[in-house]
RNA sequence: GCUGAGGUGGCGGAGCGGUCAAACGCACGAGACUGUAAAUCUCGCGUCCGAAAGGGCUACUCAGGUUCGAAUCCUGACCUCAGCA
């Protein structure tokens, strides 16, 4: 049994569906008219960036992070918990990973620690429609014992932040469906055992749902299916499935199928403005099969035999790119370094991604 | 015509006797990108053999020369640019 809709600020949403990363407050490329262009029903926004960037001031001077990015549609708060890979872990920044939270050192006389009670808090001021706990990422090198250490860890966060969700709820005698969702992430690394143990024990907990945390990618570069498995099985009743940073377009497929129903990754945007654009091998969108093997293809505008091409992008799509521009428009915007060509593409691969979703309904429904 | 400067890989541009198949940049080609550190990064880019390590061949306008050795020095030719006639 799974959700169908997505309760947001603005109607249900349809489930399953890709919420794109505005990280910052923003769909890199886009603005919201733009994002409205490619039919994206939510975002997701980072609570760690959003908080040393905007602040609480800022927030509560809008009301909230959609008002201030004049945004309708949904809206997904991250916690941070990415951030101790992305940031801390790769090294741009320096920090450290205490019971009590995670400290971030940005610049040598600034420290500033991000506690599960602080994401929670600073969250409600974002007043997104979904909250996520601020978990302990497990390394993906990570061995059984490390491993552990992070789901433990992750387990006493998830309950200090639900403690802290409850208690601002009360607080601000919300009712009951007046409180976002809130999202419990489960880690393990590649240990089946532990991402059950770990599922469990926030179940108990309970959740609205279960985020697949961690790196969603084997050492073998390829999309860990069977953690997602673990996590679906061990997923009460009615939860929401949300793979964080899930993925290519074939992991979205095979999530839908074992139940996962919100989806959000970099890769259709970083990858627009990389110069890959996805493009379904069909000729119309009706044709669009997602179900075949290869569905799809890279095409890079940046290739000198599309310099003349009067075609476009892709006949199956209705993106503004296919819509009305040509390959060749397009190559010369990526040539001359015009921000329109990282913007064009983006459109088109957010869409690519909205039409996925489409296609994943209309399965889901046929069943 | 005279005077001066100069001719280097697809292009711009270093090098000014050995460590040069030639820095660096552009262009071109291949790859990566997964809860955004990254509109970014990696690799290749004369030619032939090799999986690679490595090796062969041909190259710095052309023709000679000096030298153990030349893109680098000398002579001549051709060409380009600037100034003056």
């Amino acid at each position: 049994m799974t959700r169908k809709f997505f309760k947001s600020r603005s109607g249900n949403i349809p489930l399953p569906v890709f919420f794109p990363d505005a990280t910052r407050a923003v769909v890199r490329c886009l603005d919201t008219s733009d994002l409205e262009s490619t039919k994206t029903s939510g975002i997701l926004v980072n609570t760690f960036h959003l908080w040393r960037e905007l602040g609480e001031d800022v927030m509560e001077k809008f009301g909230g992070i959609g008002n201030f990015m004049n945004w309708k549609g949904g809206i997904i708060s991250d916690s941070g918990g990415f951030q101790v890979m992305s940031v801390i872990k790769s090294g741009v920044m320096k920090g450290k990973i205490i019971d009590e939270g995670v400290v971030f050192y940005p610049s040598k006389n600034e420290k500033v620690i991000l506690t599960p009670e602080k994401s929670i808090q600073f969250q409600f001021e974002l007043k997104t429609d979904m909250v996520i706990v601020l978990d302990d990422f497990t390394d993906p090198k990570a061995g059984k014992a490390e491993a552990k250490i992070s789901v433990e860890r992750t387990i006493s966060w998830a309950k200090r932040s639900k403690a802290e969700f409850e208690r601002i709820c009360k607080e601000r005698t919300l009712a009951k469906s007046e409180k976002p969702y809130i999202l419990g992430v489960v880690q393990g690394g590649k240990f089946q055992d532990l991402r059950k143990y770990c599922a469990r024990e926030l179940a108990k907990i309970g959740f609205d749902g279960f985020g697949y945390g961690g790196w969603p990618i084997t050492d073998e570069g390829k999309f860990d299916l069977d953690s997602a498995k673990t996590i679906a099985q061990n997923s009460p009743e009615n939860y929401f499935l949300y793979g964080l940073g899930v993925g290519k377009p074939d992991d979205l497929v095979a999530c839908a199928g074992l139940g996962y129903n919100i989806f959000d990754c970099v890769l259709p945007t970083r990858d627009a403005r990389h110069g890959r654009l996805y493009v379904y091998d069909a000729e119309s969108i009706d044709e669009i099969n997602i179900m075949k093997p290869n569905f799809y293809s890279f095409y890079n505008p940046e290739k000198q035999k599309y310099f003349s091409d009067k075609t476009p992008v892709s006949a199956a799509c209705d993106c503004l790119l296919c819509t009305k521009y040509s390959k060749a428009y397009l190559a010369h915007l990526f040539r001359i370094e015009d921000f329109t060509a990282g913007r064009l593409a983006t459109i088109h691969n957010l869409r690519f991604y909205g039409i996925l979703t489409e296609k994943l309904r209309e399965a889901l429904d046929r069943k």
